[in-house]
DNA sequence: TGCTGGATTATC
DNA sequence: ATAATCCAGCAA
């Protein structure tokens, strides 16, 4: 039975549901019979009050679903190589995101080939095609689900700063899986 | 219209 | 430490 997340999930106050979607399982369906599946094991949250978030200054193009309803995709193309995975939160017209920055996978050789945000959506083989999908519909291609191996599992969840960012880098949104080895990055 | 630098990663 | 490689956002 899959328990897809729902939309009064998403949202409420983005500080409070990055930390939730740790453990969470993402499904990505990529042909009628072939999925994709991953373990969420670090995030980092973006408020509409946040200098380093993309909705900082204002609505624009890229960042327009940013500013609707919690529970879509907000996918964006960065470096000129990689994309990165957000899902939006709080209700229509207050921005705010979370970045999925790693995934731990149980069926592939490498636990660490979605270990980082532009690694993640090459993995999943997430493009700008999957900006803006409704993520709380059972049928969009691209849900986030309850069942999850760390589900009844007992594991800790570090909160520590943001990575890669200059602005605003001291805020410690960021949260991970202390016990997962597919954490991106652990700062010391 | 032109320029700058970024929510990254692999490699030197 | 730096190259790879695009494009959003802003200045003019």
């Amino acid at each position: 039975m899959v328990k897809v997340l729902k939309r009064a999930f998403f949202e409420r106050p983005t500080l409070e549901v990055a930390p939730e979607l740790l453990g969470k399982e993402i499904i990505l369906k990529q042909s009628k019979k072939k999925y994709k599946l991953g373990i969420i094991v670090e995030v980092e949250a973006y408020t509409h009050d946040d200098p380093a978030c993309h909705a900082a200054r204002g609505k624009t193009p890229r960042n327009e679903v940013m500013f609707g309803r919690g529970g879509f995709s907000y996918v964006y193309f960065i470096y000129g190589m990689y994309y990165c995975l957000n899902f939006v939160t709080e209700k229509a017209d207050i921005p705010g995101a979370v970045l999925i920055r790693a995934l731990e996978v149980c069926d592939e050789d490498d636990i660490r080939v979605a270990s980082g945000p532009g690694k993640l959506c090459n993995y999943l083989k997430v493009t700008k095609e999957h900006n803006k999908i409704d993520c709380c519909n059972k049928d969009s291609s691209l849900i986030v689900v309850d069942n999850n191996y760390y589900k009844d599992k007992q594991f800790s969840i570090i909160q520590t700063n943001r990575i890669g960012i200059s602005k605003a880098a001291d805020y410690p949104w960021r949260w991970y899986i202390k016990e997962s080895k597919a954490v991106s990055k652990i700062l010391s």
